[in-house]
DNA sequence: ATGAAAGCGCTAACAG
DNA sequence: CTGTTAGCGCTTTCAT
């Protein structure tokens, strides 16, 4: 069942037919209904592959992450979803799963699919795939690592704001003892929410001096509270965790250590993925909003993507964190 | 770029760059080599939608799902992602945030794209949303639900297996007042778990009569519990949920209660989803493993989608569900 | 083994 | 306002 079917059916051309699916306004009412009524009776759905074919545009945005199962990604996918399924896109998504192969194969399917756009939203990706899509002129949107360049937009995230008000949050609750998780040093956004933190200290006085190393997940949590509690100084009353993963882990060891939560010790986790929401007790975090972050991503490339003339620079967005209050933070003790 | 700038440049017909970059084995080598040093020289990659245009298959899967955030799906999407990467398909995923009009919008964009097969995987879908689906004769996968007809598979669950684990193991802990928290009533898996509890405590000889009302949510679970703390009658020492987010609720609302987990009730959870690890404390549950319930949805496509002659029935896959013990469990109390 | 050419389903330029 | 037709990039007969 094609165009022409309908066209025959509806006696009409298939031009006229073309025409008034896509509503074109110069198009006779009647033949239009016309038109449409075999196509409903005939349930004809237009093939997606031949109009991408002809009109060089497949309505497809790529989307890719790290790993679907990383927390933090799922409700970035939704929301991408969501917006997709308004504007009549569709959503072409790859994860890379820390594995080159598999970043190599992504940009691959995209390009083979003749996507639209493609959102990149991993944590740290290899330069050098993106000579294939640049080279194509691609529209494409990062966050943090892109380059400034035509048609690539970035979405810069503001992590001082969050962690500012998440030690101040501690101070004003007393706590002097602040120690911090980090997470990975070779991850650019975790190495700014480490600085942020000794920014926000200093301007309040605090020494910045308690800096764990953690690695963004649950066991490195538990290790870092561990050594935390090992050790001969004295111990914190507060801990500000690089991501919401390690701190679920510093709540599991506390768990295990007899350490009450918040009573014995306070807290704060980043991200605010919606596991923080189901930890006991729910976490308090710094939210850096994954479905604003997603919207912004999509606009970025919707914008990109339907304008004539593209820009000469790319475009930067910005994303703010703030602190989200639960029930893992509260009065120091002692 | 296209086949016939390759052709051109490597002095052979676009037949044969087609046959090269197809590797067809009745391409002479030498000209062979010309055409792939073109390919790589260009960097080309071969535009799928001309190709799906033409072979009349688009080397697409759809995956419906019900909300990507919804902790069940992403270890699912992400077990069909990789499965999609080295057979070569794309997945077009799409969610019904239970919504009607969601669900007919998925199936419009499926059939629009032209996908080779659809695994449907949400949680209770309308049955005349499938009607254009079957109309065109795509390859379908279910789960539970699907009719018994050609080109349709369908994955059966085997609940009661890892259920009368779940019995027997709080049983053999000494538990003997067991309550079951259901789902919701319209879901037919819930109704299934719910039937195997009671089918379980029957064959044991303990009286399956503490069945509460729940719905799948972290507040229903949390409501059940408070209910039961509530109760006039003897409080059970062990609780089995309908899925592990309820299970998830009970932790909560045991916490807010100074109730102990494991010591003062055992709680044991149904899916076995990511979040259960990360629970304090983590979650004993029946598994139903997630990422084999996606490779038995794509090797059920895959199977249909290659086959030149489709089977005159649909074919049947099983999934068995088991106990994996973590630490929400322990001796009953007195 | 290779090439010429038809055609997949659609849109858009052009003519009327 | 409507119809005719070329052509998007590729695969696949059918000749050679």
């Amino acid at each position: 069942m094609d165009i022409r079917e309908i066209a025959r059916r509806a006696k009409v051309s298939t031009a006229t037919v073309s025409r008034a699916i896509n509503r074109l306004p110069t198009v006779d009412p009647q033949l239009s209904r016309r038109v449409w009524k075999v196509v409903d009776e005939l349930g004809y759905f237009p093939n997606t592959q031949a109009r991408a074919l002809v009109s060089g545009r497949s309505r497809i945005f790529g989307l890719i992450v790290s790993e679907i199962t990383n927390p933090f990604f799922p409700e970035i996918v939704q929301t991408f979803e969501n917006l997709a399924v308004e504007n009549n896109y569709e959503i072409l998504l790859t994860s890379t799963v820390h594995d080159p192969k598999r970043m190599e194969s992504s940009v691959r399917r995209m390009i083979e699919r003749r996507v639209d756009g493609v959102a990149i939203l991993t944590f740290g990706m290899e330069e050098s795939l993106l000579e294939h899509l640049r080279f194509r002129k691609v529209p494409l949107v990062f966050v943090d690592v892109g380059p400034d360049a035509p048609r690539i937009a970035n979405i810069r995230i503001d992590y001082q704001h969050g962690i500012r008000q998440a030690v101040q949050h501690l101070a004003a609750l007393r706590h002097t003892r602040i120690a911090f998780i980090a997470g990975p040093a070779n991850l650019k956004s975790a190495l700014a929410r480490r600085s942020a933190f000794q920014q926000a200290m200093t301007e309040i006085g605090l020494p910045p001096d308690l800096i764990m190393e953690g690695d963004h997940t649950l066991e490195g949590g538990m290790r870092a509270l561990t050594e935390l509690v090992n050790s001969r100084r004295k111990r914190p009353t507060a801990v500000l965790c690089s991501n919401d993963m390690t701190a679920i882990g510093v709540i599991r060891q506390a768990y295990d250590s007899d350490i009450k939560i918040p009573t014995d010790l306070s807290v704060v986790g980043f991200d605010d993925i919606r596991l923080a929401q189901f930890t006991t007790p729910p976490l308090t975090t710094v939210q850096m909003s994954q479905s604003e972050l997603a919207r912004l991503a999509f606009r970025a490339l919707i914008n990109e993507a339907e304008q004539v003339a593209p820009a000469h620079r790319g475009s930067e967005y910005a994303l703010v964190t703030n602190l989200v209050l639960r029930r893992s933070t509260a009065l120091a003790s002692g």
